[in-house]
DNA sequence: CCGTCATGGTAAGAAAATCGTACCATGACG
DNA sequence: CGTCATGGTACGATTTTCTTACCATGACGG
């Protein structure tokens, strides 16, 4: 069967070639962007060689995605509601009561005919 | 003035220093937990090493953080309140009036009296 | 005070990883 | 075909990390 298991530094690293795919920007490109020689990004993309804390905080960056995605392959649950981040700020600073309380309060929206 | 200009590195280092000293960890707890020598615990806290992006996810996982927060100090606005996972559930599949409304509702309960 | 243990800092040679500079393969395009 | 862009790879030089020590400090009990 298929499946095979791959490492979480070859997963990073078909993260890392996916996400500066996606975006058209070549491995040059991205060299000098971080200062690095061409062939360690292929490196980087292969598995081949580390990655530092720093560097993959700089490639995020430069690939719009999130450290976590790289890592894990998950969006921390943030990109998908845009709007919500206004409602984080909005409830921040509420009591925990207060939030069961929005929160109840949204869920009787969803259930109120439109 | 203070502010001194710490690199990044060393920002990592001293974020990584204190998630350990929280959770009352040895440098040898961890260094057995993630399977380096002690001294390479050491000089990660201390900026003298590089830090790995496999080892700083099972850093983060270590010391219960988000790999954005040993990154950047800053939490994604995500895992601080653990009941926010909540009221996304209960906001999705609403409109966007409606998640603006349930917002207005949180701003009212903020300023209104306890 | 003394001994001991836990913890953390550091040094030096050995080992390992990365870098720099090549050279090569492929594919698009004229 | 010639050329250009892109990406893969090899290998010696360089840099970094690891291993194994030894040392300093502080807590604690005798």
């Amino acid at each position: 069967m298929s499946a095979e298991k791959r490492t979480p530094r070859q997963e990073l690293a078909e993260r890392l070639r996916g996400a500066r795919e996606y975006l058209g920007l070549s491995q040059d490109e991205v060299a000098v962007a971080l200062q690095l020689s061409r062939p360690s990004v292929t490196l980087m993309e292969s598995g081949g060689r580390k990655i530092e804390a720093t560097e993959l905080d700089r490639l995020a960056r430069l690939y719009r995605v999130s450290v976590e995605y790289l890592l894990s392959g998950r969006e921390p649950e943030d990109t998908e509601p845009k709007q919500f981040a206004f409602l984080a700020r909005a409830v921040k600073g509420l009591s925990e009561s207060d939030v069961q309380e929005v929160a109840r309060f949204a869920e009787f929206l969803k259930k109120s005919p439109k």
